[in-house]
Formats: structure tokens, sequence, C-alpha cells
DNA sequence: CCGGATCCGCCTAGATACTG
DNA sequence: CAGTATCTAGGCGGATCCGG
């Protein structure tokens, strides 16, 4: 934080781009799917209906959509064979280990701040 | 990533779990006006109405939800003077720096990621 | 088999006005 | 000064049906 900050305060133009970085790294990783998504395609490349399998609840309409995010942020490969019916593959990118450092990031962080949470919640139940 | 992943194909649980807490630390921070709100107070304690000059089009409706929320996050303490009329002054707790390291990695994967996008969209004109 | 198209309900952000 | 109250809008996720 401080490193980050000390850089902010001389300016705010500089600020307001780092802010924005963070944003758009929020923004990739965000929503109800990308994240089931990214770990069930770890384990292994599937198709389509194998993926909604896979990915309990998720329709049809919503997984094209974030299969197709996925895709454009270069996280998911999108092969298609020509056998009859087409087979479509979708698999995870190489690029996609650019993420290990931030998702174990926000892992430990998320980890931490449960427990606070939960430990504040009792403290709060033991006075009333 | 790695890391991670080793975790979680031995069972469907603690993956679940990861992703979960991941989604936490995602869902602290996420909004439109989360980081915003913390690198203003990271700056200097404010009062409500300063803050909301700070925070350029942020709303007295917003602005106060927003601050109930960092508030229940432990990230901002409200401390309420006994003026006439009161005081109020919102300011960040030492918790907050627990974020440090979560957001430096979203900073640098964020700006990596942009980069990355703007390159392959230039790649993508050049071929049109 | 792999989706696209359409419709719909909900949630939440925002605008605006107002109050102790 | 420090918020609330009320209303509106739009975007997202979901359900359902349709097509190559």
């Amino acid at each position: 934080m401080k490193a980050i900050v000390d850089e902010q305060i001389p300016n705010r133009e500089k600020c307001l781009s780092n802010v924005n970085a963070i944003r758009d790294a929020l923004f990739v990783l965000n929503g109800k799917w990308k994240l089931p998504l990214i770990f069930t395609l770890l384990e292994r490349s599937q198709r389509f209906n194998e993926i909604q399998q896979s990915v309990q609840g998720i329709t049809p309409k919503i997984l094209s959509k974030e299969l197709k995010d996925l895709e454009e942020n270069g996280f998911v490969k999108r092969c298609v064979y020509p056998t009859t019916p087409v087979t479509v593959i979708y698999e995870i990118t190489p690029y996609s280990d650019t993420l290990k450092s931030v998702l174990h990031e926000l892992y430990l962080w998320g980890t931490q701040h449960r427990d606070m949470i939960r430990e504040s919640m009792r403290k709060k139940k033991d006075v009333s």
C-alpha cells in the first residue's frame, strides 16, 4: 500500500491510472462464473457441454458469453476441429499462469479477511 | 496458480472454498467507488462533505452506503465528535495496510494486462 | 452439439429532493 | 453538516425457445 500511495500523492494523474489498472484487474476476474470456469478448465480442456456439466448451474447463454470474455482476455483458447458435427474444445492458455500471484494474494487476503470478519462478528455477539 | 491448483484438484470442497476466499477478496474491493474512497482517505482523514468534494461525482446516498461498507470491512473508522452540530471524521484504519500486497499485485497484473490487450488490438488492426 | 435470440425480473447505481 | 427518502434507469443474470 505505502509504495503505491507514495507514488500517487504527487499527482492525481498517476493515482487515477493506478486505480484504473487495479480496476481492470478486478474487472476481468469479476462475475459469478469467471473463476469457476478458469479452475475447471485448468483441470482439463473440455467441450461446451462438458463445461456446463462441470460448472453447476450455468446456462448456455451465460457460458457462451463468459467463454467469449475469457477468450478476449487471453485466458482461454477456443479450438474448432472440423469433424461432423464440429468439435469445439476450450482450453486454458499459458497466459493464464500470469494470474498465479494475483490469485494467490487474493486467496491469502480473502481467507485472512474472512477470519477477521468472523472474529469481529463473534465479539459483537458476546457483547449483546 | 500452480500451487493453488495442486491443492484444489484432490477435492472439490477445498477448491470451492478457495474460489470463495478469492471472491470475498474481489467483492470487498469491487464497485466504482471503493478504491477512490480508500485512496482519498489514505491521503488524510476527512469529513463527509469533504470526501464528496474529493471524490468527484459521488452522491451522498452512495457515499453513505460505501462508507458503511468500508467500515464493516474494517478499512474505515467513523469518528463522531460531540460538537454542535456533530463533527464526523472518517479515517483509514491500520487494517487497511493488509491490502498492500493484494493491491500491489492487482496493480502489476492490471498494468501488464492492459499492455497485452493493447498489443493484441494493434496486431488485429494491422491484419485488417 | 453448440450455441444465438428474445424476453423478463432483480438488483443496485444514480438523480433529486429533503431533514434533524 | 451529515446524511435519508423516493423514484428512476440500466445492466446483468436467468428462463425459454430457436437455428445451423
